[in-house]
DNA sequence: TTGTTAATTATGTACTACATAAGTATATTC
DNA sequence: GAATATACTTATGTAGTACATAATTAACAA
């Protein structure tokens, strides 16, 4: 999916600033040097010494490994190394708004691969207890006007989240957490509400009765839509 | 894969500091004040004074905001709304020996999930030229000796990364990318080389003759020495 | 041992000063 | 008067100093 912005694809000289070079120093010393989570730090005024730059340099460096969780600091005590929240530097950065379209396009690409690819990992962690939330929440959807967009968004956002946490898999959900609101941006474009062939409850159906291949193709059967604005 | 690291698992205090709260702030700010990509932003000094913080603190979270692309900035002209670079901050981060191990394990799955659902894009963009070039790589991995360890992840990670590429979706392409160190990590564990009943090669003639579906059966069983590895 | 107080210290914040690069205006030359 | 050269202006980049704050340690008292 890659697309030229501009006519003139050429990239600006890049003029590195010294955070930026800290910021890459301190990274690459954090991992080479073995340190592992909880290892105490350097003070940042040796840091500093030790680069060669002021201590405000320093800082707005260790400011970006603080933010994405890769050290903690608390006064006196000093830095330690910490592991960091892997998705929590992308969580701040997924607004629809602001990512390119190519990108909206990948993920959107991604989200749906995922969710093809969820039923191994599902059929070995379902549990019955699962399946009956997840029968519920496919139950609930049949209560009310299925032209109220805002229910039918909100049921669809249920159902496929507790899918997504029936894998007993934090990281994978937060991710899928995550790339709802480019989903329902991308949804949003489109003209009439089109749900698939197969409904939520089939798949409920499928998952409690059928092969782990059967609620696949129930799976494709209800993304088809989704897959058809994939082009090739 | 929730995993509790220490018997006491209380969560510490959140000691935000103000760097912290000017990058939620600004973060806010950018997202709903309807920006986009390209457009000028207030000069520092401003936006201290209407934050009310130093220059020193606004500038530890534009640091930040840069560090994520979100922000452009040149010298004289100010500053500029970006199109962050989504996975530039998780490659920061990727690191094995820094992650825990319960997410460790989530992102193994996580690719194992994608692996499982690439047959649907797969199948819509591949072109013979591309298939041919998959050959080429699975028919080179013949004429080495299986046991030179180094050859065959180089093989793996070949293969593997051509058939992302032929999904034509840089977003997952690079995601692979990045995950490969800690799939590499984690086999690395292994004990014996294990390779699945169905080859490289086995595969590029379901993706030459057989269905959609074909190669994804081929996919699982190629796969199911890592499936094995995912506990209930 | 427990609780209180004081001293210590590394991080957190503010402020000032100046360097640098990139526009903007002015002056010079033909 | 147009083109070039020069000086000026300005917003970011970097350095340095000073002090506030909180956490740790040490000393002391009950």
């Amino acid at each position: 999916m890659k697309k030229k912005l501009s006519a003139i694809d050429i990239e600006p000289v890049s003029h590195q600033t010294m955070a930026d070079i800290v910021e890459l120093k301190l990274l690459a010393f954090l991992k080479k040097s073995a340190f592992k989570p909880g290892d105490a730090l350097p003070k940042e005024i040796e840091l500093a010494e030790a680069l060669g730059v002021s201590r405000n340099i320093l800082r707005e460096a260790l400011s970006r490994l603080r933010m994405l969780g890769m050290v903690d600091t608390k006064k006196r005590r000093g830095m330690v190394l910490s592991s960091p929240d892997i998705l929590g530097s992308l969580e701040k950065v997924m607004d629809p708004l602001i990512i390119d379209e190519s990108t909206l396009q990948d993920f959107f690409e991604l989200r749906l691969t995922l969710e093809m690819g969820l039923a191994d990992i599902l059929y070995i962690r379902k549990t019955q207890t699962d399946i009956d939330e997840l029968e519920q929440i496919a139950l609930a959807e049949k209560v009310r006007d299925k032209n109220d967009v805002a229910f039918r968004i909100k049921c669809e956002v249920e159902f496929h989240g507790k899918i997504y946490r029936m894998t007993g898999n934090d990281t994978m959900q937060r991710f899928q957490t995550m790339l709802l609101p480019i989903f329902g941006h991308l949804v949003a474009l489109e003209k009439k509400p089109a749900g698939g062939k197969v409904t939520h409850l089939d798949l409920v159906n499928l998952l409690k009765n059928g092969t782990r291949e059967d609620f696949r193709k129930g799976m494709r059967e209800h993304l088809e839509h989704h897959f058809n604005r994939i082009v090739k």
